[in-house]
DNA sequence: GTAATGAAATGGTCATACCAATTTAATATC
DNA sequence: GATATTAAATTGGTATGACCATTTCATTAC
């Protein structure tokens, strides 16, 4: 019942500024490239301080929606989809975060190659061997895509009938990607890794069939730490 | 040819300390749950002017990675808050996912603890002991607070080492907690179980202790598996 | 019409003050 | 010793006024 309430926050001013400012926006009244009126207009308009309006710009300037120069005032930005969600940005200025969202991964791919094995139906686990299948396919052309590797270790996940790890592995998936998808498509077409990491998808999926959730653990958990190895000699 | 260069612009003073407090983060140095230094004392110690630290925390904020409370103080947020935002909807939409998200977190939690028992230093180790030592002691009184099962968790996540694992279970650990406090610290205080609940605590510290990762995780999720069997039997 | 110079406008930073909310410490009572 | 109440301290929120640095605009000279 805890759930149904809210703690209630008064809303700073500097919110309710971007709010004003965002509808403008939005609404087409500020167009891109067009000027604002000035931090000590906008303060006499708005009956505000100038560090408040101070604020509420810099607010804006994050989220990618104006741009302030120094003498020459502050402009509407184009509206461009190129703003990254600040996690992926900030995980391409730290390769170290990277390495350690892997390691986090590691450990929930592990878990539901143990749980895939205790639940998988027989449709599912066919669907992981078709996976496989297509990336021996693949293979023979000189590799395979990042599509079909995430379409093995989603049909793991979805194994599992687990719909919260689904959604939080699917999350982590996409940072992964934003950042090394290039790598990864690198890796799967190299001679000398195909056949290993063939094996090893193949290991997995023989675990999975087998039912044996300790042993699908393992094959996992050998496969992740195989390709956290490996990727940083592709640079 | 001129998409070679870009044009330099001056850092502002709010930008450099952005980026200062977002390396802290990402580093490890600062953690999820943990409040930052006053506006003033943080003026002091960067040798620069309060509106200029608001400036930074204002963005800071907008990015998703701190959170102000007037009067309270700043606390850092967890990373993947934003990111993982859907899940608490899911969540409130359909209270039967607290079973899977149990599941997600019974997943990293024996991660956590694998890992913890791998790599914590002998002060983490310390720690983690002292809060079953503090569950102990409130034992006696007739029961413990979630903010002690917490603070036992998070000092398993911090022994890790892995700053992302650390802000993931945070998020999942406020999500968990926001649905069912009330019922852990029913859990933590019946008689019938304190008893229980504090040998499993103690199994799982002594084999980080006694660093042995299998063993940790095996303790972790014989625990959390224990948890998740009774809490339905407390309705 | 163009170039140089000065003034005005604008954003960036700062010091200081005060208000509002929260936390902590001190005091009184049982 | 525990609990409740009150006061003080701490912290974030907002404001005023000042000054610096950069850019833009107006004026003057050629």
């Amino acid at each position: 019942m805890t759930t149904l309430f809210k703690p209630i926050r008064p809303k700073k001013l500097s919110e309710e500024i971007v709010e004003q400012i965002k509808s403008l926006i939005t609404d087409g009244q500020l167009k891109p490239g067009e000027k604002i009126p000035s931090e000590r207009e906008m303060a006499a308009l708005l009956g505000v301080s100038r560090p408040s309006v101070r604020e509420a710009i810099m607010v804006l300037e994050t989220m990618g929606l104006l741009e302030s120069r120094q003498g020459g005032g502050t402009y509407v930005r184009s509206l461009t989809d190129g703003t990254l969600a600040p996690l992926a940005a900030m995980m391409e200025d730290n390769p170290e975060l990277l390495k350690e969202l892997l390691e986090v991964r590691m450990g929930m791919e592990c878990w539901a190659a143990y749980l895939a094995a205790t639940r998988a139906t027989d449709a599912e686990i066919r669907e992981i061997g078709d996976s496989v299948e297509e990336m021996a396919r693949q293979a023979v052309r000189g590799g395979w895509s990042s599509e079909v590797d995430s379409r093995f270790h989603y049909a793991i996940t979805t194994a599992t009938h687990n719909t919260m790890q689904l959604h939080v592995l699917n999350t982590i998936h996409e940072l992964f990607l934003a950042t090394i998808e290039v790598a990864l498509t690198k890796l799967y077409s190299q001679p000398q890794y195909i056949e290993v990491l063939l094996g090893q998808h193949r290991a997995i999926y023989e675990a999975i069939a087998a039912r044996d959730g300790d042993r699908a653990r393992r094959a996992m958990g050998e496969h992740l730490e195989w390709v956290q190895a490996t990727l940083p000699r592709l640079s």
